[in-house]
DNA sequence: TGACAATATCCGCTTATGAGGATATGTGAA
DNA sequence: TTCACATATCCTCATAAGCGGATATTGTCA
Protein backbone atom coordinates (compact mmCIF):
# COMPACT_ATOMS: atom_id res chain seq x y z
CA UNK A 1 0.00 0.00 0.00
CA UNK A 2 2.78 2.03 -0.39
CA UNK A 3 1.65 3.83 -3.35
CA UNK A 4 -1.39 5.29 -1.94
CA UNK A 5 0.44 6.19 1.03
CA UNK A 6 3.30 8.23 -0.93
CA UNK A 7 -0.08 9.56 -3.38
CA UNK A 8 -1.84 11.20 -0.25
CA UNK A 9 1.45 12.41 1.18
CA UNK A 10 2.37 14.09 -2.15
CA UNK A 11 -1.57 16.14 -1.92
CA UNK A 12 -0.13 16.61 1.75
CA UNK A 13 1.57 20.41 1.08
CA UNK A 14 0.26 23.82 0.58
CA UNK A 15 2.47 24.45 -2.50
CA UNK A 16 1.98 21.38 -4.10
CA UNK A 17 -1.92 21.60 -4.00
CA UNK A 18 -1.16 24.92 -5.48
CA UNK A 19 0.60 23.64 -8.40
CA UNK A 20 -1.62 20.71 -8.47
CA UNK A 21 -4.72 23.49 -9.51
CA UNK A 22 -2.07 25.32 -12.01
CA UNK A 23 -1.08 22.24 -14.22
CA UNK A 24 -5.29 21.55 -14.25
CA UNK A 25 -4.87 24.31 -16.66
CA UNK A 26 -2.39 22.05 -18.80
CA UNK A 27 0.91 21.39 -19.33
CA UNK A 28 3.12 24.08 -18.06
CA UNK A 29 7.03 24.47 -17.82
CA UNK A 30 8.60 25.11 -14.57
CA UNK A 31 9.11 29.14 -15.14
CA UNK A 32 5.74 29.01 -15.29
CA UNK A 33 4.74 27.97 -12.17
CA UNK A 34 7.76 29.33 -10.52
CA UNK A 35 6.57 32.68 -11.89
CA UNK A 36 2.87 32.56 -10.85
CA UNK A 37 3.09 31.25 -7.65
CA UNK A 38 6.32 33.85 -6.79
CA UNK A 39 8.20 30.87 -5.29
CA UNK A 40 12.31 30.44 -5.20
CA UNK A 41 13.06 28.48 -8.11
CA UNK A 42 14.43 26.10 -5.83
CA UNK A 43 11.65 25.48 -4.19
CA UNK A 44 9.02 24.59 -7.24
CA UNK A 45 11.56 22.01 -8.53
CA UNK A 46 11.67 20.55 -5.01
CA UNK A 47 8.33 19.75 -5.20
CA UNK A 48 7.51 18.97 -8.78
CA UNK A 49 10.08 16.07 -7.90
CA UNK A 50 8.68 14.86 -4.94
CA UNK A 51 5.06 15.25 -7.31
CA UNK A 52 6.69 13.49 -9.76
CA UNK A 53 8.18 10.44 -8.06
CA UNK A 54 4.70 10.22 -6.16
CA UNK A 55 3.66 9.54 -9.82
CA UNK A 56 1.34 12.69 -10.10
CA UNK A 57 2.84 14.10 -13.20
CA UNK A 58 4.90 13.33 -15.57
CA UNK A 59 7.69 15.48 -17.10
CA UNK A 60 9.61 16.05 -20.41
CA UNK A 61 11.69 18.59 -21.91
CA UNK A 62 11.02 20.62 -24.84
CA UNK A 63 14.05 22.39 -25.87
CA UNK A 64 15.52 24.53 -22.82
CA UNK A 65 12.18 23.77 -20.82
CA UNK A 66 11.04 21.23 -18.43
CA UNK A 67 7.42 20.53 -18.97
CA UNK A 68 5.17 18.88 -16.45
CA UNK A 69 1.51 18.08 -17.20
CA UNK A 70 -0.42 15.86 -14.68
CA UNK A 71 -0.72 11.86 -15.13
CA UNK A 72 -3.56 9.20 -13.83
CA UNK A 73 -4.08 6.08 -14.22
CA UNK A 74 -7.69 5.89 -15.38
CA UNK A 75 -10.25 4.15 -13.33
CA UNK A 76 -8.06 4.69 -9.40
CA UNK A 77 -8.40 5.79 -6.47
CA UNK A 78 -5.64 8.73 -7.86
CA UNK A 79 -8.16 9.50 -10.59
CA UNK A 80 -10.78 9.68 -8.66
CA UNK A 81 -9.09 12.09 -6.17
CA UNK A 82 -7.66 14.09 -9.20
CA UNK A 83 -11.07 14.72 -10.22
CA UNK A 84 -12.71 15.69 -7.03
CA UNK A 85 -10.17 18.25 -6.34
CA UNK A 86 -10.08 19.99 -10.14
CA UNK A 87 -13.56 20.50 -8.94
CA UNK A 88 -13.15 21.46 -5.67
CA UNK A 89 -9.90 23.27 -5.16
CA UNK A 90 -11.02 26.38 -6.82
CA UNK A 91 -13.24 26.85 -3.43
CA UNK A 92 -10.07 27.89 -1.87
CA UNK A 93 -8.85 31.49 -2.20
CA UNK A 94 -5.35 30.58 -2.27
CA UNK A 95 -6.09 28.32 -5.24
CA UNK A 96 -8.20 31.04 -6.91
CA UNK A 97 -5.97 33.86 -6.61
CA UNK A 98 -3.00 31.55 -8.04
CA UNK A 99 -5.40 30.20 -11.07
CA UNK A 100 -6.07 34.05 -12.04
CA UNK A 101 -2.50 34.71 -12.03
CA UNK A 102 -1.58 32.31 -13.87
CA UNK A 103 -4.28 33.77 -16.72
CA UNK A 104 -2.86 36.95 -16.57
CA UNK A 105 0.69 35.48 -16.72
CA UNK A 106 -0.13 33.13 -19.53
CA UNK A 107 -1.95 36.15 -21.57
CA UNK A 108 0.96 38.22 -20.86
CA UNK A 109 3.80 35.65 -21.96
CA UNK A 110 2.12 35.69 -25.17
CA UNK A 111 4.17 34.83 -28.19
CA UNK A 112 7.56 34.99 -26.02
CA UNK A 113 6.00 31.97 -24.68
CA UNK A 114 8.11 28.75 -24.28
CA UNK A 115 5.02 27.12 -25.06
CA UNK A 116 5.27 28.60 -28.38
CA UNK A 117 5.93 26.04 -31.24
CA UNK A 118 5.31 23.28 -28.89
CA UNK B 1 -5.96 25.80 2.57
CA UNK B 2 -4.45 24.45 5.83
CA UNK B 3 -7.54 22.23 5.95
CA UNK B 4 -7.12 20.51 3.30
CA UNK B 5 -4.25 20.11 3.66
CA UNK B 6 -4.10 18.70 6.87
CA UNK B 7 -6.70 16.39 5.22
CA UNK B 8 -4.81 14.72 3.00
CA UNK B 9 -1.64 14.54 5.48
CA UNK B 10 -3.89 12.29 7.52
CA UNK B 11 -4.59 10.05 4.86
CA UNK B 12 -0.32 9.76 4.18
CA UNK B 13 0.00 7.53 6.77
CA UNK B 14 -0.06 3.73 6.31
CA UNK B 15 -1.34 2.72 10.22
CA UNK B 16 -4.43 5.83 9.30
CA UNK B 17 -5.09 4.14 6.19
CA UNK B 18 -5.92 1.00 7.68
CA UNK B 19 -7.84 2.62 10.85
CA UNK B 20 -9.89 4.15 8.96
CA UNK B 21 -10.45 1.25 6.51
CA UNK B 22 -11.54 -0.73 9.65
CA UNK B 23 -14.18 1.90 10.22
CA UNK B 24 -15.37 2.09 7.34
CA UNK B 25 -17.47 -1.32 8.83
CA UNK B 26 -19.18 1.08 11.73
CA UNK B 27 -18.15 2.72 15.00
CA UNK B 28 -15.30 0.94 16.72
CA UNK B 29 -13.79 0.89 20.18
CA UNK B 30 -9.56 1.70 20.50
CA UNK B 31 -9.38 -1.80 21.84
CA UNK B 32 -10.85 -3.48 18.49
CA UNK B 33 -8.56 -1.59 16.49
CA UNK B 34 -5.72 -2.19 18.28
CA UNK B 35 -6.06 -5.77 18.44
CA UNK B 36 -7.30 -6.46 14.80
CA UNK B 37 -4.35 -4.30 13.20
CA UNK B 38 -2.10 -5.93 16.16
CA UNK B 39 -0.15 -2.88 16.64
CA UNK B 40 0.91 -1.07 20.06
CA UNK B 41 -1.60 1.13 21.82
CA UNK B 42 -0.21 3.73 22.06
CA UNK B 43 0.46 3.71 18.28
CA UNK B 44 -3.42 3.33 17.55
CA UNK B 45 -4.08 6.07 20.09
CA UNK B 46 -1.66 8.78 18.49
CA UNK B 47 -2.71 7.92 15.36
CA UNK B 48 -6.56 8.28 16.22
CA UNK B 49 -5.76 12.10 17.87
CA UNK B 50 -4.12 12.53 14.21
CA UNK B 51 -7.52 11.57 12.70
CA UNK B 52 -9.70 13.65 15.15
CA UNK B 53 -7.59 16.59 15.17
CA UNK B 54 -7.80 16.58 11.14
CA UNK B 55 -11.51 16.39 11.38
CA UNK B 56 -11.94 12.79 10.04
CA UNK B 57 -13.08 10.92 13.05
CA UNK B 58 -15.35 12.07 16.12
CA UNK B 59 -14.71 10.05 19.00
CA UNK B 60 -17.14 9.88 22.53
CA UNK B 61 -16.87 7.75 25.61
CA UNK B 62 -19.32 5.07 25.93
CA UNK B 63 -18.71 3.55 29.81
CA UNK B 64 -14.77 2.64 30.10
CA UNK B 65 -14.45 2.60 26.38
CA UNK B 66 -13.68 5.37 23.67
CA UNK B 67 -15.72 4.99 20.59
CA UNK B 68 -14.47 6.53 17.34
CA UNK B 69 -16.47 6.61 13.89
CA UNK B 70 -15.66 8.52 10.70
CA UNK B 71 -16.91 11.76 10.36
CA UNK B 72 -17.57 13.38 7.00
CA UNK B 73 -19.02 16.87 5.84
CA UNK B 74 -21.52 16.20 3.14
CA UNK B 75 -20.20 18.01 -0.39
CA UNK B 76 -16.81 18.66 0.36
CA UNK B 77 -13.25 16.92 -0.99
CA UNK B 78 -13.07 15.22 2.23
CA UNK B 79 -16.33 13.24 1.79
CA UNK B 80 -15.81 12.86 -2.10
CA UNK B 81 -12.27 10.77 -1.23
CA UNK B 82 -13.64 8.98 1.73
CA UNK B 83 -16.39 7.73 -0.53
CA UNK B 84 -13.78 7.08 -3.06
CA UNK B 85 -11.44 5.20 -0.49
CA UNK B 86 -14.29 3.10 0.85
CA UNK B 87 -14.56 1.54 -2.66
CA UNK B 88 -11.26 1.40 -3.76
CA UNK B 89 -9.25 0.30 -0.35
CA UNK B 90 -9.98 -3.26 -0.17
CA UNK B 91 -7.90 -3.23 -3.37
CA UNK B 92 -4.86 -3.74 -1.25
CA UNK B 93 -4.20 -7.04 -0.30
CA UNK B 94 -3.17 -5.50 3.86
CA UNK B 95 -6.49 -3.49 4.06
CA UNK B 96 -8.50 -6.66 2.71
CA UNK B 97 -6.85 -8.88 5.45
CA UNK B 98 -7.19 -6.49 8.42
CA UNK B 99 -10.73 -6.07 7.17
CA UNK B 100 -11.27 -9.68 7.68
CA UNK B 101 -9.29 -9.92 10.85
CA UNK B 102 -12.19 -7.28 12.08
CA UNK B 103 -15.05 -9.56 11.31
CA UNK B 104 -13.28 -12.91 12.85
CA UNK B 105 -12.60 -10.67 16.02
CA UNK B 106 -16.13 -9.10 16.07
CA UNK B 107 -17.65 -12.33 15.77
CA UNK B 108 -15.28 -14.25 18.41
CA UNK B 109 -15.67 -11.30 20.70
CA UNK B 110 -19.39 -11.98 20.13
CA UNK B 111 -21.45 -10.72 23.06
CA UNK B 112 -18.49 -9.96 25.60
CA UNK B 113 -17.72 -7.13 23.49
CA UNK B 114 -17.77 -3.76 24.26
CA UNK B 115 -19.99 -3.06 21.95
CA UNK B 116 -22.76 -4.82 23.92
CA UNK B 117 -25.90 -2.61 25.60
CA UNK B 118 -24.68 0.33 22.97
C1' DT C 1 33.57 26.34 -27.50
C1' DG C 2 31.94 30.05 -24.51
C1' DA C 3 28.11 32.32 -22.45
C1' DC C 4 23.55 32.22 -21.02
C1' DA C 5 19.07 30.41 -19.76
C1' DA C 6 16.31 26.79 -17.46
C1' DT C 7 16.38 23.22 -14.09
C1' DA C 8 18.00 20.03 -10.76
C1' DT C 9 20.59 19.09 -6.93
C1' DC C 10 23.42 20.14 -2.84
C1' DC C 11 23.91 22.01 1.71
C1' DG C 12 22.97 23.46 6.32
C1' DC C 13 19.32 24.25 9.18
C1' DT C 14 14.72 23.66 11.25
C1' DT C 15 10.40 21.44 12.09
C1' DA C 16 7.09 17.63 11.73
C1' DT C 17 6.20 13.14 12.58
C1' DG C 18 6.72 8.15 13.39
C1' DA C 19 7.85 4.42 16.81
C1' DG C 20 6.79 2.15 21.17
C1' DG C 21 7.73 1.61 26.18
C1' DA C 22 6.53 3.98 30.44
C1' DT C 23 3.40 6.51 32.88
C1' DA C 24 -0.70 9.34 33.87
C1' DT C 25 -5.73 9.89 33.60
C1' DG C 26 -10.42 8.52 33.70
C1' DT C 27 -14.14 5.11 34.70
C1' DG C 28 -16.78 1.38 36.77
C1' DA C 29 -16.99 -2.08 40.28
C1' DA C 30 -16.07 -4.11 44.69
C1' DT D 1 -10.76 4.30 48.17
C1' DT D 2 -8.67 0.82 45.90
C1' DC D 3 -8.23 -2.23 41.95
C1' DA D 4 -8.35 -3.21 37.14
C1' DC D 5 -9.17 -1.97 32.66
C1' DA D 6 -9.22 1.38 28.67
C1' DT D 7 -7.12 5.11 26.76
C1' DA D 8 -4.21 9.31 26.37
C1' DT D 9 -0.01 11.44 26.92
C1' DC D 10 4.97 11.70 27.80
C1' DC D 11 9.65 10.75 26.61
C1' DT D 12 13.47 9.75 23.78
C1' DC D 13 15.14 8.57 19.57
C1' DA D 14 15.23 8.37 14.47
C1' DT D 15 13.82 9.85 10.03
C1' DA D 16 11.23 12.56 6.63
C1' DA D 17 10.70 16.86 4.77
C1' DG D 18 10.40 21.86 4.30
C1' DC D 19 13.18 26.17 3.20
C1' DG D 20 16.02 28.89 0.08
C1' DG D 21 20.72 30.32 -1.37
C1' DA D 22 24.61 28.35 -3.83
C1' DT D 23 26.19 25.39 -7.22
C1' DA D 24 26.09 21.79 -10.85
C1' DT D 25 23.99 20.20 -15.12
C1' DT D 26 22.09 20.44 -19.55
C1' DG D 27 20.45 22.49 -23.87
C1' DT D 28 20.70 26.52 -27.18
C1' DC D 29 22.80 29.62 -29.93
C1' DA D 30 26.38 32.70 -31.65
Amino acid sequence: MEYTTQFFKALGDNTRLRILALLFYGELCVCDITETLNLPQSTVSRHLSYLRNAGLVKSCRKQKWMHYRLLVHPESLACDVMKSLQQRLPVLETIREDQKNLEIYLEEKGEKSCHTGG
